[in-house]
DNA sequence: GAGTCGATGACAGTCGCTGCCATCAGAGTA
DNA sequence: TACTCTGATGGCAGCGACTGTCATCGACTC
């Protein structure tokens, strides 16, 4: 394989899917991966900040289909409508890689290290969640509470959803957590 | 120093404090830490999983307290309430520890690596937190909605408390945070 | 005093990750 | 065609986190 084949990125994040899923993340070497996708180590560390980043490449489109869904919101919808709307698109985007959040999420089920890694990044939804209300004139702390609270929402909505051997629409699964969340804290 | 000082485990934690907040937690070595304990890095590594975990010691504590208050908690009270009664009783304890808790923030705060961490913790608080909601009776998705608002709130009032130069009640801040969440998510 | 046990030291080794420099493919330029 | 320039890759040395293994030492027991 030369120098010079295309896509040595997409060819990374493959090889290491089908490694990690085969052994597990920990008995997975950056070495293994690298040759799998005939390159060097330190090719993958060009691409990748760490052994982990390789398993979360589409975050940044998540987030931004998640700020941009907020900022167009119609303006008369609550802040936590509003939240709930950019998370149903982020889900919705989820939904179309068909099959392969299935595979990632039992990837990462299997490591802690990955769980860490997983969580920081929902954090940083959150952040930029909260932002994106600010940025609607929601003032802080109903931002920062609307966002974590939409977070948690997402979180066990994702959940239920990746647990279930005939796949529910994930956007809807969201909406109805969000409907028992508000029964929740409605006091039941 | 001899062999047998005694508090090994204690001086490690004493010298991590030392040192990551002089210079930073990715600036200090684990040689650096059993240095300055008067023991080696071997040795640090039978009292910790890893050179992150050290900041953690008294995460057990903290979850047996939420638990064991929810259990105690008054049979009549919505789960919403339990939860933040746990919680309440966690942000009490973590006032105790004067000063500690600000110490321990401003390092984490500083590090990536730290704050996935931490995040992780919370993540098992919030577990530990739904499992004895199941255990008072509540079912599945409420215990599990209920903890993750739960912690959602304990994040944010905790992250004003150690924000502010003249400390308020913590207990007391959760309790307003929860209440700015049913505000919230009851549409405003 | 001999034996036992738990905590520590010493050492080698793997792996994640980085810095540095050489190398090579392709595109442009004359 | 020959030259240069640029960006992606390879190769290598090195640090630091973490582990396995065995030796050593202190305290305690009998």
């Amino acid at each position: 394989m030369g120098r010079w084949e295309p896509n040595a990125r997409g060819r990374l994040v493959q090889a290491a899917f089908a490694l990690y899923g085969e052994r597990g993340f920990e008995q997975t070497t950056v070495a293994e991966i690298a040759e799998r996708a005939g390159l060097t180590e330190r090719t993958f560390f060009r691409h990748f900040a760490d052994k982990r980043e390789v398993l979360f490449a589409g975050a940044d489109a998540l987030r931004e289909l998640l700020v941009s869904t907020v900022a167009k919101a119609p303006g008369s919808l609550a802040p936590i409508d509003v939240a709930a709307a950019g998370l149903e698109a982020a889900g919705a985007l989820i939904q179309e890689g068909q099959g392969l959040a299935q595979e990632r999420q039992a990837i990462i089920t299997a490591s802690a290290e990955l769980q860490e890694r997983e969580l920081i990044k929902l954090a940083s939804l959150a952040s930029a969640l909260a932002e994106a209300l600010r940025r609607r004139g929601v003032r802080d702390p109903v931002a920062n509470l609307t966002a974590e609270a939409g977070i948690a929402v997402f979180k066990v909505a994702f959940e239920r959803w990746v647990g279930e051997t005939n796949q529910q629409d994930l956007p809807r699964l969201i909406r109805e957590s969000l409907d028992e969340l508000k029964a929740v804290t409605a006091g039941r």
